[in-house]
DNA sequence: TTGATTATTGAACGATCGTTCTGTATCGAT
DNA sequence: ATCGATACAGAACGATCGTTCAATAATCAA
């Protein structure tokens, strides 16, 4: 053991690497949300002290919000990308996006599940802000994909009785379960049996 | 303000009603989720010192599990009837379920969406048992809805290329994701068109 | 009426929470 | 070579966490 005295105050080797730590935290928050996930198990994580934890991000909400941005850049752009595709018909972009929430929801690698869907599930009146950053994210991008469905319509890619809100609700909806059942430890071949069930029967214009 | 050693000791009551206690204790986890619900929120809520719980409960994990079983005797049991009618056809109680999944996740006097999907969505590795719990509920949950497919099937009301087990999760999925809508503020009118949706999809045998 | 029982209470416990502070080692500029 | 400036480390902060305790009064058997 070296003397505690001597090793206090480690200098300055370099800033810490933001994006790391980030990766770090995202995990965690990830798997235990945020409530459940201490300043302690952050500091434990990321390597990174806690009074440099606070010096870039103020506090552990806005670590928070720094971690939601982190995981839509890295994991949310991923997922939607056939959305924004336009080589793909509507049909093929919707697919594409089930898929890739199959496969990412259930990759062994990370957490399972959706970040955004269960990392604030329920949460405390205090941190009522946290749970609202999250909502918000996940009404974007319901929003994007009713989007998508609206110039898909526009262009007669769906039948004509088919209101693209509410596809895209339902769309969104199968995939917020989709996180779920990662969760409980659905296989990426159960999420693809699912996918596409809810791609059956496509409300294709004839 | 009395003097506070006078105060000291109220001697005994009553028994408090268990029952009106966890009915209170459901609806504080229903909202704010197993970690972020304190054993201080709790007292406040029911009116039940503290020492009367950890009597009744062991603690509070103790405490979750029997208000688990609380909300599974009053809530789950009414969502499941359908499944458990033999009056109704197969289509007819998923139809049934579906429907009661819309207006119980949006009912205003209740918390949105179902405490057994959003009560410990995520949750700290010291608490992991209590995760497991829910899982257990709802893969039990679920089990008996594809039971109740597999009957279906039996009995010809199916489609015959149709699996009862992929069927039952997608049901599953989507009432799992309609819980996730009615946290977001979905109304039943909305969950009641994401159901209907799913139903389209139907299987029916020819 | 009395005495043992017991559910109840407010207070107190150690541990941990998020956060801040003090001190130090390293850097860039002079 | 030397001097602020800065990013880091551990220690310490008050508050709150889940939990337990000693004290008290309502109860029921005698």
């Amino acid at each position: 053991m070296t003397d505690t005295k001597a090793r206090r105050g480690a200098g300055r080797p370099r800033e810490f690497n933001t994006d790391a730590a980030l990766d770090k935290a995202v995990r965690l928050f990830w798997q235990r949300g945020y409530e459940a996930t201490s300043m302690a198990d952050l500091v434990a994580e990321t390597g990174v002290a806690a009074a440099s934890l606070y010096a870039a991000f103020d506090n552990k909400a806005g670590l928070f919000a720094a971690v939601i941005e982190r995981y839509a850049a890295t994991f949310s752009v991923h997922l939607y990308e056939p959305i924004n595709d336009p080589a793909l018909s509507t049909f093929e972009a919707v697919k594409g996006l089930l898929e890739r929430a199959a496969s990412s929801f259930s990759e062994p690698g990370t957490p399972a599940g959706c970040f955004m869907y269960s990392a604030a599930a329920a949460v405390s009146p205090a941190s009522a802000a946290i749970e609202c950053m999250l909502r918000d994210k996940r009404i974007a991008a319901e929003a994007l994909l009713i989007e998508r469905l609206h110039r898909g319509a526009a262009q007669g890619e769906l039948a004509a009785d088919t209101d693209p809100a509410v596809l895209g609700k339902f769309i969104n909806t199968v995939m917020e379960g989709m996180s779920v059942q990662a969760r409980d430890g659905a296989t990426i071949n159960e999420l693809l049996s699912i996918a596409e069930m809810a791609l059956d029967r496509w409300p294709a214009a004839v």
